[in-house]
DNA sequence: CCATAACGATCAAAGCTTTGATTACTCAGG
DNA sequence: CCTGAGTAATCAAAGCTTTGATCGTTATGG
């Protein structure tokens, strides 16, 4: 058998959440273990896929994952008003004025203030950063299907949908929210 | 009819998704629309959770996620090397080197130089450490029920196998590892 | 036995994140 | 009008992240 009750000695990465799931629940028997199995590996598959995204197709060609989210979001709506990208793209309006001043500095967005609202910045695309976020993505999609390719079409199907029903749950929509 | 092919306009975070691969297979017929699909759910689904036990769970506690992390290995395996720590938590050692100054600061972590190796630091948890952490995980927990209870069991076990198989799969086995 | 390679931790610089001000502007009620 | 509430962006401080350099210790091959 090659199934033993690893101890700490022999964990790695992947097989440290069936340990802490069995040693915690000898621990603590109110838990639902279930839930922590779900918790523990869902953060750490897509703790695993960013990391690879990260280092293998953006940092490569200068953008940061939250450079290429902004850019992403910019591609796909047009010019936009610094809130809406932050609502979009999942950061906190600071975040993105912070990023901007590296995205801006690096000529890849450019801002203008709006005309209805002096309060407000719209942000755009320069072409430069059209250029670079249209490549990006295309290595970005080849990478994310090479992750994708390990399930069937029906499991990939099935996958997408059980995330959205968690997405949807009440879980979600009670959570503290900054979107 | 409520989904009309909403324009950038009446966009949320949650309807993004959908927009995203409508448009860019429009615009680059050649992605995989699925794979995209795919990486983008699971993206928000995991930034939206980690979001919520952050902010609901631990930062109202006095710890931040990747505080969690460090304390809950260490609570897990006992007292461990630098090192592990930073393998089994998903860290670069630079980062845990940081972040346990962090902790040691607050009372939680306590480091001291190995016997067998003058290099490596044994880091263990305080008893303050031991406490915070065992209440905290409790809470923690709570909120992970709250996620999972949004599937039923079957459900949840399918999810949980799809996701072990991304893990297990052959990108992530190429990914450029950090771990 | 010793030179050199490998390794563990830490530091340094740069970037991104958070929350909580602050500043500038808009809007509605009196 | 014009005052006060609300909103958009930015700033500030503190924390975490990365990569790459440095320093000390350990292991190894000649």
């Amino acid at each position: 058998m090659t199934a033993e009750p690893a101890g700490p000695d022999e964990l790695d990465y992947l097989s440290f959440v069936e340990y802490a799931v069995k040693k915690t629940s000898t621990r603590l028997p109110a838990i639902d273990a279930e839930a922590m199995r779900l918790v523990l590996t869902l953060h750490r598959v897509t703790s695993a896929l960013v990391y690879d995204l990260e280092s293998a197709v953006h940092r490569p060609r200068g953008l940061s994952w939250p450079g290429f989210r902004v850019l992403f979001v910019l591609w796909l709506t047009g010019p936009m008003e610094s809130k809406r990208v932050a609502e979009l793209s999942g950061m906190s309006r600071a975040a993105v004025s912070a990023l901007v001043n590296t995205l801006e500095r690096d000529g890849l967005v450019s801002r203008r203030q709006a005309d209805h609202d002096r309060r407000a910045v719209l942000l755009s695309l320069t072409d430069a950063g059209r250029e670079t976020i249209t490549n990006d993505y295309r290595a970005h999609n080849e990478r994310e299907q090479a992750w994708a390719g390990t399930l069937s079409e029906a499991e990939r199907r099935t996958l997408i949908g059980l995330l959205e029903k968690l997405m949807a749950g009440s879980a979600a929509a009670e959570a503290k929210r900054r979107f």
